[in-house]
DNA sequence: CTATATATTGCAAATTACTGCAATTTTATG
DNA sequence: CATAAAATTGCAGTAATTTGCAATATATAG
């Protein structure tokens, strides 16, 4: 195999997966961790990538957390109270997906005209159903496990997006560390989100 | 043997299999590897392909078939025996939204390796649910009416983009006229991934 | 801190690239 | 047709690249 074809499919990895492991693309290309570590060295100087202990991950993360509020739900109704106001008439707003986040879709009144964007799939079919929301899906590699778009062309669209609101829902919140997520990828999406908007409201029932 | 004849016969392999070894190319024609050496060499100075230590690759990927099939199903088994043999493990495809499609998802084996793109909410609802199914969704503004995704970006991003099959939908077939559609949008969206394709196929159930 | 995983370095083997040259073929020209 | 000039091709020797391995150093996780 030509090494500037592994290069490409190493890449290729990286802008799909956003992260790879030295060894798992040793075994995927049947070379040595050796070649894998230099073709990663070789990308990294030509800033295709970055290298990290351990294998490589895209380029184009960094995150400043700005305004963030966090509502702490005890019941789904509280949703409507707090969260709904924001959808104003011609907001532009992110939705995440999540349980949580879908019970806020099914509040929205079917008159609220607004923009809304998603990278979830559940959520999109809700919304689309919505005659007043214009839907904007933003697209890539779906994942499995979540059911949104986590591939780093999605982050690209998100940063290019200035959203009035974006509803983020969290599995779990860790007191002392904040936002947390168990899929290092969905993480780097939520990022983005944050990043992207004016003001991110946190969705979270309690009894998390 | 000519030297043009070797450059063509080069280029076309490059261009089919994206890349070459010099050593192949030397003993598929007949001549040292030095000759091989020098013609890709040449082939590379007028910018035909990209050499590498030990070959050469395809510069950018310009292909072209519009080879299109029409399948006209009287029943949808027999989507399973026509069309399923072309999504075979490995295979880039990109599947159309409406029921006909939907119908072939439902039969793709739980074990096809396959990457699949898709503009179709319920279709990636569906691909979502197979395991072994890489799923890319082109996002962009849905629309309510077929509940795919039509925007401009999705083109774009379509066009940049190659499947090895195709699988399209049609409401309806004018025999004169071939594939139409009443969305104007939606046309703009299916004649993208017919160019993006190296083979398209027509599904549709005969008596529409 | 300890154990495991990863990084770095140097090295050797194999492969490939480059250079010069000679043999052969093709082309140009009278 | 004849012949010189140019191009093509293969070969040999040498230089450069690539790759895997081993020994050692460093980093990470528990």
């Amino acid at each position: 195999m030509l090494k500037e074809e592994r290069h490409q499919k190493i890449l290729n990895e990286v802008s799909l997966r956003n992260r790879i492991l030295l060894t798992d693309m040793a075994e995927q290309l049947n070379v040595s961790v050796d070649t894998i570590r230099r073709d990663v060295t070789e990308l990294d100087k030509k800033l295709m990538l970055k290298k990290v202990h351990g294998g490589a991950i895209s380029l184009g993360f960094i995150t400043n957390n700005e305004t963030i509020d966090v509502f702490d739900l005890d019941e789904k109704k509280l949703i409507a109270s707090k969260a709904l106001p924001m959808i104003s008439d011609g907001a532009v707003i992110f939705i995440d997906g999540g349980t949580t986040c879908m019970e806020l879709v099914k509040l929205i009144p079917a008159n609220r005209k607004i923009t809304c964007f998603t990278v979830s799939l559940p959520i999109a079919l809700e919304l689309v159903k919505k005659q007043n929301v214009n839907l904007i899906f933003i697209g890539g590699k779906i994942s499995q496990e979540s059911h949104m778009s986590i591939s780093i062309g999605a982050i690209n669209e998100i940063s290019q997006i200035r959203f009035d609101y974006s509803f983020i829902s969290t599995g779990y919140i860790d007191p002392n560390h904040g936002l947390s997520e168990f899929d290092w990828e969905v993480v780097q999406i939520k990022r983005a989100i944050i990043k992207a908007s004016k003001k991110s409201i946190l969705l979270c029932i309690s009894k998390k």
